[in-house]
DNA sequence: AAAGTTTGTGCAACTGAGTTGCAAAGTTAT
DNA sequence: ATAACTTTGCAACTCAGTTGCACAAACTTT
């Protein structure tokens, strides 16, 4: 029972179960995002469904957000501490072609979008593919 | 046998049988982008797999590109006249969010990404989502 | 035009991500 | 401690995408 993790959990107002802190542990030693199936390959023995409703609820919580990259499963990612995943908080995600990373590029601004004036634009999903700094070594 | 179709398919170097102009016909018809389960509904009775292969071919000719805009489902849009589909040619993607149409925005330039020095840019894939014109009214 | 080769189609079966129902286990409140 | 609610684990299922295989259609060569 790390309390770090413990505190993280209870400041957005998520129960701190064992399983959670596992999984948000795993989150933070992680520096790219992470899909379902990757996760679960993280543990010995672990359920699908728990997983699966643990992401949902970190997401719903706003501890994590999630990205469509386009490699057909949708990977997650910790939200920045001040970050309410709102449309000002949008960033860039880049995903290596090489060793399927996905990195949140958090310096990166969304430029203006000027949608036709008929359209309202209520999000914005950026990726870049290409190959990130390790793949190009 | 639509004449038109014929030379648009071999155009691309597609050998224009009578399932493929069914597809491009509908591709025609259809101004958004069309999923492989949209597309299956379109025909009483046609075979998955077959469109499937459909759909790839016509992408790998540069006919159509492929959106992935988050909904489950790859979508595919006809390329414009001159479009190969290359970097240059990236453009916008929309997603109606009542609606879940997908329109290609292709007057909508994707602006500048200046990655972080060490990551190599491939291609850039921009969607947007909010209500489109049709569902505002 | 017939034979042989290549390409396309239809069917069935399968993979893999995501999702749900349900009962048991765990947690919180009274 | 009991009742009420929440989380977990298992099984089963959906849905998009994909592949193998046999048959059909279309091209090629002679």
């Amino acid at each position: 029972m790390n309390p770090e993790l413990d505190k993280k959990l209870k400041s957005k107002n998520i129960r701190p179960t064992a399983m959670r802190q596992l999984v948000l542990q795993v989150l933070i030693d992680q520096n790219t995002a992470i899909s379902l199936p990757e996760l679960e390959q993280k543990f010995e023995k672990a359920d699908k469904a728990t997983l699966y409703r643990t992401l949902k609820t970190f997401e719903e919580k706003r501890l994590i957000h999630h990205i469509e990259d386009g490699t057909g499963a949708v990977k997650y990612a910790l939200c920045h501490e001040k970050c309410n995943c709102h449309l000002e908080d949008l960033h860039v995600h880049f995903l290596c072609t090489k060793c399927n990373q996905t990195y949140c590029l958090d310096e990166i601004q969304i430029p203006d979008i000027k949608l036709p004036s008929d359209f309202l634009l209520e999000s914005v999903n950026l990726v870049v593919k290409g190959i990130c700094s390790n793949c190009k070594k």
